[in-house]
DNA sequence: GCCGTTTTCGGCCCGACTGTTTTCAGTCG
C-alpha cells in the first residue's frame, strides 16, 4: 500500500509551503489530504483504479491529479517544485519547540540559515536577536527548544500508553490534594486511548486557576516549567521527560473544556465548524449564541445541542464519526467487560513465569469463562519452546486441571512457529490434539512472510494468526508482509486475526483492525501474557478494537464458552 | 487546495501564553 508513502509526500509539501509562506489554507488542505490518506482502510491504488479518489473527503481535483501522477510515474511535479529552493536542513527545524515556520523563513531569508548548525551560529553571534520581532528572550526560548529537541531526538518521540500510566496517576493524585481542585479528568490522546501519546493532558475544575497552576508547576516531579498562566500551564516531568499540559476552567465550562481538551484537533475543528453553521460559537468555554452562554457543563449536552449523539472518545478522530453522530448512528463498541477469555497466554512450560493453575485462577478473578495456554513451539529455543514430549505432558496436565477446576475452562493450545519454509513447527498429529492453534512468525522477519503466513493458514488446525505485522512501538519495523494478502486469506479461511494487547505490540493496529473488519474477518483480543499481571493488558487491546470501530460481535472472545468452542470448530 | 442544495466565490476553529510591540505576531493547545 502506498497510502502512507503518499501521505508523507503531502506532509512534506505542506512543510515546504509553510516555510515559503504560502497561503495557510492551502497548507491545511495538504495536511488534510495527508491525514485522509493515512486514515484509509483501503489501498489508494485500488481506490484510484475504481475512479473513486474524489469520494475521499479532503481530496479534490487538484490533489487527485497529483495522486494519479504519482501512482503512474512514481513522481509528483508539485512536490519537486515545492521543495525546490528549500535547503534540506530547514525541514528538521520545524520540529524544534518554540521555533515555527515564520522564524525559520526569516532566518533563512535574512541570515542564510540553512540548517541546525547555522541556526546555532546566528544564535550565538547575536544576529538572530537583532531581526525584527526578535529579541533576547525569544532567542533564549529557541535555544531551549533546540536543547529539548536534541535530547528527545534518538529517543522515541511518543510514549506507549502503557508506559505513562504511573506518571498520570502521580499528577492526578497530587492535583486532587489541592483544595481548590473541584474535579479532574485526563483528556487528550490518553482519553481517546491512542496507542501512544505525545504528552499528557489534564483538565481541572476550579475557581483559583492561578493558584492551582502554581501548585502544579512547583510539584517535586517537575523538571521544567514551559509556561504558566491563570488558565493553563505546561511542564516536563522528571521521570519520563514527558510534557504535561494542565487546563483549569470553571465548573460551567467543564463539559465543553473536556470536549475541547479530548480532541482530536481535527474532530474539534469539524465540530466547531458545525456550531458556526448553526449560528453558535463553540470553544472550551461552552456553546455561545452572540456571546451569550448556552451550555457547556456536561460533554453530552455540547454534542446534543449541535444535533449529534454522544461520541465515545476513541472515535473522535474525524474519520466519519461526526457525520454518523449527526444521523444518530454511532456504533456500539466492544467493552472490556465483554471479554470472556484470553487465548494467548504463556506458562512456565515455555518462557512464561506462572504455572497453569495460577493462570487459571487469575482468569477466574478477571471474570473469564475460559483461558487458553499457548506456549512457544520447539524451534523458538530462546523462548523455551516446547518439545513434543513437553506439550503432550502439558495437554495431560490441562486435562487433569479441567477435571479439578469448576469455574473456568482451560483450552489447550500452542503458539506454533511458522518456520522459514512456511511449514509449522509441530506435526499435525500434535496440533490435532489441541483445542486451538495460533500460528506466529518469530524468525525470518523479512523472508517471504506473506507466503509463509498464507501457507500456515492452509493448515486445517490453524485458527489464529498472532501479532500479524510484528511491529514493535519501541522501534522494530515489523515483518516484510503484505497484510492485505494475509487478510484476504484469513477472510477466505475464516481465520481470526489477533489484536495483541501487549503495550509495545498493539498488533493489529487500529487501521489494520478496521480494515480486517471491513473485509469480514473476525478478530480476537489476546494479551500474550508472560505472567498473570500482564493478563490485565487486555484493556489495551480493547482500546485498539474500539478505535477500530469494532463491536462485540467482531471479537470472537466475547462469546461464552459454548459458542466460542463451536466457533473454533466450525467458524 | 477543498468545499457547497441558500453559495461555484469566499469562506476555511478558537483561544492562551509569551515577547515584542504601541496594537499584535508567533507558537502552541
Ligand atoms: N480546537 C482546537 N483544539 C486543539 C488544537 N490543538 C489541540 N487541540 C485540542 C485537541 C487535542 O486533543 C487537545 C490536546 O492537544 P495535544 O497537542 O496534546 O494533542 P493530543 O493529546 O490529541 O495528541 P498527542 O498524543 O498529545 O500528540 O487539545 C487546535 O488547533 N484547535
Ligand atoms: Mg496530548
Ligand atoms: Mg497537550
Ligand atoms: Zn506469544
Amino acid at each position: 500500500m502506498k497510502n502512507i508513502e503518499i501521505a508523507k509526500i503531502f506532509e512534506r509539501i505542506a512543510d515546504a509551503l509553510e516555510i515559503k509562506g504560502e497561503n495557510k489554507f492551502k497548507i491545511i488542505a495538504y495536511r488534510n489530504a495527508a491525514k485522509a490518506l493515512s486514515d484509509l482502510t483501503e489501498d489508494i491504488s485500488e481506490i484510484y483504479e475504481k475512479g473513486k479518489l474524489l469520494e475521499i473527503p479532503g481530496i479534490g481535483e487538484g490533489i487527485a491529479k497529483k495522486i494519479e501522477e504519482y501512482l503512474k510515474t512514481g513522481r509528483m511535479k508539485k512536490y519537486e517544485e515545492a521543495v525546490s529552493g528549500i535547503p534540506e536542513g530547514l525541514f528538521e527545524l520545524l520540529n524544534i519547540p518554540n521555533l515555527g515556520p515564520k522564524t525559520i523563513k526569516l532566518a533563512y531569508e535574512s541570515l542564510k540559515v540553512e540548517n541546525l548548525q547555522q541556526l546555532l551560529e546566528v544564535i550565538n553571534n547575536g544576529s538572530l536577536e537583532k531581526l525584527p520581532m526578535m529579541g533576547k528572550k525569544k532567542v533564549e526560548n529557541i535555544k531551549e527548544g533546540i536543547k529539548e529537541y536534541l535530547e528527545k531526538k534518538g529517543e522515541k518521540r511518543r510514549f506507549p500508553i502503557g508506559v505513562v500510566e504511573k506518571v498520570v496517576e502521580y499528577f492526578v493524585s497530587e492535583l486532587k490534594n489541592n483544595k481548590f481542585v473541584e474535579n479532574i479528568e485526563v483528556a487528550g490522546s490518553y482519553r481517546r486511548h491512542c496507542e501512544t501519546v505525545g504528552d499528557i493532558d489534564i483538565l481541572v475544575v476550579g475557581k483559583e486557576g492561578g493558584k492551582i497552576i502554581e501548585h502544579f508547576t512547583s510539584l517535586p516531579n517537575v523538571s521544567k516549567v514551559l509556561s504558566k498562566g491563570d488558565t493553563k500551564g505546561s511542564i516536563i516531568d522528571n521521570e519520563l521527560n514527558i510534557q504535561i499540559d494542565l487546563r483549569v476552567v470553571d465548573e460551567k465550562s467543564f463539559g465543553s473544556a473536556l470536549q475541547y481538551f479530548t480532541g482530536s484537533k481535527a474532530h474539534n475543528i469539524k465540530l466547531r465548524g458545525i456550531a458556526k453553521d448553526l449560528g453558535y460559537k463553540l470553544s472550551e468555554y461552552g456553546i455561545f449564541k452572540e456571546e451569550e452562554y448556552i451550555c457547556g457543563r456536561d460533554e453530552i449536552e455540547v454534542y446534543e445541542k449541535l444535533g449529534l449523539v454522544f461520541i465515545p472518545p476513541e472515535l473522535r478522530e474525524d474519520r466519519g464519526e461526526i457525520e454518523l453522530a449527526l444521523k444518530g448512528k454511532i456504533p456500539s463498541l466492544v467493552q472490556l467487560k465483554d471479554i470472556k477469555g484470553d487465548l494467548h497466554i504463556h506458562s512456565n512450560y515455555s518462557d512464561g513465569f506462572d504455572d497453569i493453575e495460577t493462570i487459571a485462577s487469575y482468569g477466574i478473578s478477571l471474570g473469564y469463562e475460559y483461558i487458553g495456554i499457548a506456549d512457544h513451539s520447539m524451534s523458538v529455543k530462546y523462548a523455551g519452546g516446547l518439545e513434543e514430549e513437553r506439550i503432550l505432558k502439558q495437554i495431560e496436565e490441562i486435562e487433569n486441571l479441567n477435571k479439578k477446576l469448576k469455574n473456568i475452562k482451560i483450552l489447550k493450545g500452542s503458539e506454533v512457529d511458522i518456520l522459514k519454509d512456511g511449514s509449522l513447527d509441530f506435526k499435525d498429529e500434535i496440533l490435532k490434539k489441541l483445542d486451538f492453534v495460533i500460528a506466529a512468525i518469530h524468525q525470518g522477519f523479512k523472508k517471504n512472510v506473506t507466503e509463509r503466513m498464507i501457507d500456515a493458514m492452509d493448515n486445517p488446525y490453524v485458527k489464529i494468526i498472532a501479532h500479524p505485522t510484528g511491529r514493535l512501538l519501541s522501534g522494530r519495523e515489523g515483518y516484510d508482509v503484505n497484510i492485505e494478502k494475509v487478510m484476504e486469506k484469513a477472510s477466505e479461511k475464516n481465520i481470526f486475526l489477533e489484536i495483541n494487547s501487549y503495550y509495545d505490540r498493539l498488533d493489529l493496529n487500529e487501521i489494520n483492525a478496521k480494515m480486517a473488519k471491513e473485509m469480514g474477518i473476525k478478530l480476537i483480543i489476546n494479551t500474550d501474557a508472560h505472567n498473570i499481571k500482564m493478563m490485565n493488558d487486555i484493556k489495551y487491546g480493547v482500546y485498539i478494537a474500539r478505535r477500530a470501530w469494532l463491536n462485540k460481535d467482531d471479537i470472537v472472545n466475547t462469546r461464552n464458552l459454548k459458542d466460542f468452542i463451536n466457533l473454533l470448530k466450525n467458524g
